[in-house]
DNA sequence: GGTCAAAGCAAGGTTACATCA
DNA sequence: GCTGATGTAACCTTGCTTTGA
């Protein structure tokens, strides 16, 4: 167990790393903890309501229906092991407020339930309290302690079941997004292909124009054509970098034979744009 | 005002179980 | 009936912020 935690220790070491990278992709809710944008206050107010949920995608829960609705909720695990301290300090809290509530009912009988045994039972949600959890994601994405021992309460669930429920639906409405980024990415990064492709083939035809199909051109073209031409700002015309300017091809090309500085070649833009 | 502990959440998973093809 | 894929509830660790003492 120890060698397993710590296993999971570097693992988690390493995606926080990994997550620095994923900034890129701008989601709302991306950056860790940092960026948290919804923090219950003292008295147990959300200080501001979820921002980055404003617009979320609606994932399919696609609920398997329990085989019998009658004795809808499953709490079956009260008694799961926990091993770490702390948590099982937070597990306290959330058992002595299960308490309060008289024994939940169950869709797997009594001696199911493997109490002390840590066997880990599945529970599964019925669709009536799905369909509350959802109503209530979608009103908040963040529960305070009232919240959660409300909806609780109205579900017959644990806080901690509620808890966890919405750290999962959390996680899943950010995977969404950040799948829903990947495709807008990937598909940005066709056009801008496309789009390289095309202005490659416009340069070669410009090139052509300019040399004729059967003449050689100088050796000065055979350079990287960024390296020769650039996009006036101002006017978004194509020019030679070497002060042609947009006037005459004709004019320009006798400036590339000469090269009178091979710097010029490189240059990314030396025309000042009122030139255009 | 600085410090510390507690609580809560996000991130990035894993595990165990249920369901379905 | 078995099996693999998939979905999801529950859990873990780390790091961070907030808040109150």
């Amino acid at each position: 167990m120890c060698e397993k935690q710590r296993h999971r220790a570097s693992k988690t070491i390493n995606m926080v790393h990994e997550d620095g990278l994923s900034l890129g992709l701008g989601y709302g809710g991306g950056g860790g903890a940092t960026t948290t944008e919804s923090k219950l206050s003292s008295d147990g107010h959300q200080k501001q309501q979820d921002l980055q949920f404003k617009h979320y995608y609606e994932p399919s829960l696609t609920l398997g229906r329990p085989p019998d609705d009658s004795n809808s909720v499953v709490s079956s695990f009260s008694n799961v092991v926990n091993t770490s301290a702390p948590q099982a300090v937070k597990r306290e809290r959330d058992d002595v407020a299960s308490e309060e509530r008289p024994a939940v009912s169950s869709r797997v009988s009594d001696e199911d339930e493997d109490v002390g045994t840590g066997v880990r039972k599945k529970l599964r949600l019925t669709k009536e309290q799905s369909a509350l959890l959802e109503d209530s994601f979608k009103e908040h994405s963040t529960l305070n302690p009232k919240q959660k021992q409300a909806l609780a309460k109205q579900l017959n669930l644990r806080p901690r079941q509620v808890e966890v429920w919405f750290q999962n639906r959390r996680a899943r409405t950010k995977l969404k997004q950040t799948e829903m980024d990947c495709e807008i990415l990937k598909r940005c990064c066709e056009n801008l292909t496309d789009e390289n492709r095309r202005l490659q083939k416009e340069l070669q035809e410009l090139k052509k124009i300019k040399y004729g199909p059967s003449s050689t051109p100088p050796i000065y073209m055979q350079f990287p054509a960024a390296a020769t031409l650039s996009v006036c700002p101002s006017c978004e015309r194509m020019i030679s970098s070497t002060g042609g300017g947009s006037g005459d091809n004709t004019k320009a090309a006798a400036p590339f034979l000469i090269a009178p500085k091979p710097t010029h070649l490189y240059g990314s833009f030396t025309n000042s744009p009122a030139a255009c």
